[in-house]
DNA sequence: TCTGGGGTCCTAGGACCC
DNA sequence: TCTGGGGTCCTAGGACCC
């Protein structure tokens, strides 16, 4: 069984920002969620002042003064792009890459590539020099401990930016001194009743008994315990190349009362969602909207309700009539709306499509207009909307301590040298 | 008194991940 | 006042069938 490596970048969304801000390097910084609601990502000095990841930001205002953190608010452009750049990267070393998230990916190392640790050291070297993102590289024979070897070339823990878990005196090392909450795939609700079983460490977790574990953590637990044991049961690359829902949403900037306002902000989500499927060559069938307050009990609602369409689409206006028709389905006048969203499954890609219906001489006529949006956005931005949506954008999240567009905006590139 | 047995499919909600 | 956005998988239970 060949080894495979999980790369995981150092605090991504904190080095894309010192990436093109060199001067912040050894200041705290924070990257704050959408809304600037909270906490999502910390330098190693953030860290080790204290800030936690998911804290309010309110709650930590004052603290981020005091110790001059620099503060950003979430640029994902920024952060998607570089991400884009990593992963390509890394297609230059195997062909067998998992993107897993923004900023990890599984690898299948090369059995003929020469030792393994080498190989994750010339991976991350090249990295490091070409995007400027350091990241983390654990070598393992399962995902689950190349999860826990990652873990230990971190930084925080005391790591080289490379650890490997191949022979068995590393492994039981490092599974007895793993808190069992760490493990992935043990959340919120396992590790407590872990922990009450007495079962406080990974190496704990890897000896107890196949029947009490699938009793008490279902199958997924079970097999996330023979993955430490060193039995691959997650495969790299494994699942379907095509997303099986699609979910547009943003919190607003205040709270939303007008019917109005909320039909901007769905019509707004639709439009995006259909840009995405486009953009995948997909086409969804069920549309679905998502509408929620927050705060006082009092005056709380929230509703998730959808339709399915007769056909596939990937058409703005289609989906967009759909989620407003489901919205006036599900509004209710008076509540301080806090959030809305849009969501699609029955996700097919556009090749299995067919051309001609029974009840359609052509199935989508108004795709040579859906093309040429994609071409203006893609020229000019989002400047082509739906009449809906509006101009004022007034529920819009806040975002008082956004980076510059430096990928992905000419105006925003940043100039090297003298200004003239 | 007693009310089958076994299968499939679908959905909502929980749990987990980053 | 103020706590993100975007996913996947699993299970339990209901509907339905023979």
């Amino acid at each position: 069984m060949t080894p495979l490596a999980l790369i995981d970048a150092n605090n991504f969304f904190v080095s894309c920002e010192r990436l093109f801000r060199p001067d912040l390097a050894a200041r705290p910084v924070i990257v704050l969620s959408s809304n600037d609601g909270c906490v999502i990502s910390r330098s190693e000095e953030a860290k080790a002042l204290g800030f936690a990841m998911g804290e309010p930001y309110f709650q930590v205002r004052d603290r981020c003064r005091t110790h001059d953190v620099a503060v950003f608010s979430s640029n994902f452009a920024l952060y998607r792009d570089l991400s884009r750049r990593v992963m390509s990267m890394l297609r230059r070393y195997t062909d067998e890459v998992e993107v897993y998230s923004v900023d990890e990916a599984f690898l299948a190392l090369d059995p003929r590539g020469g030792a393994f640790e080498e190989q994750a050291r010339l991976i991350r070297g090249a990295v490091l020099r070409e995007v400027g993102i350091p990241v983390s590289i654990g070598v393992a024979r399962t995902k689950t401990l190349a999860k826990v070897a990652t873990r230990f070339a971190k930084p925080k823990h005391g790591g080289s930016g490379i650890h490997a878990l191949l022979e068995l005196y590393e492994r039981t090392v490092a599974l007895e001194a793993l808190p069992v909450r760490e493990v992935w795939g043990i959340g919120v609700r396992l590790a407590p009743m872990l922990e009450r079983c007495g079962v406080t460490t990974a190496g704990v977790l890897m000896r107890m008994d196949d029947a009490w574990l699938r009793k008490h953590m279902s199958i997924r637990g079970l097999r996330t315990v023979y993955e430490l044991r060193g039995v691959r049961c997650f495969e790299v690359g494994e699942g379907s190349e095509l997303r099986k829902s699609l979910l547009h949403s943003r919190s607003f900037g205040h709270p939303v009362y007008k019917r109005s306002e909320l039909r901007a902000s769905v019509a707004y989500h639709a439009r995006k969602v259909a840009e995405v499927l486009r953009a995948e060559s997909a086409q969804a069938r069920e549309v679905y909207v998502q509408i929620r307050t927050s705060g006082h009990i009092e005056c709380r609602y929230s509703a998730f309700d959808g339709d399915v369409l007769p056909l596939h689409t990937h058409d703005t206006l289609t989906i967009t009539r759909t989620a407003l028709a489901v919205l006036e389905r599900i509004y209710r006048p008076g509540f301080p709306y806090a959030k809305a969203g849009v969501l699609v499954r029955d996700i097919i890609p556009d090749d299995v499509m067919p051309i001609r219906t029974l009840f359609a001489e052509e199935s989508d006529p108004r795709r040579p207009l859906m093309e040429e949006l994609d071409v203006l956005r893609h020229r000019f931005g989002d400047v082509v909307r739906v009449g809906v949506e509006g101009v004022a954008k007034e529920w819009h999240a806040r975002h008082t301590r956004l980076s510059p567009a430096y990928t992905s905006m000419w105006s925003d590139i940043p100039v090297a040298g003298c200004r003239y």
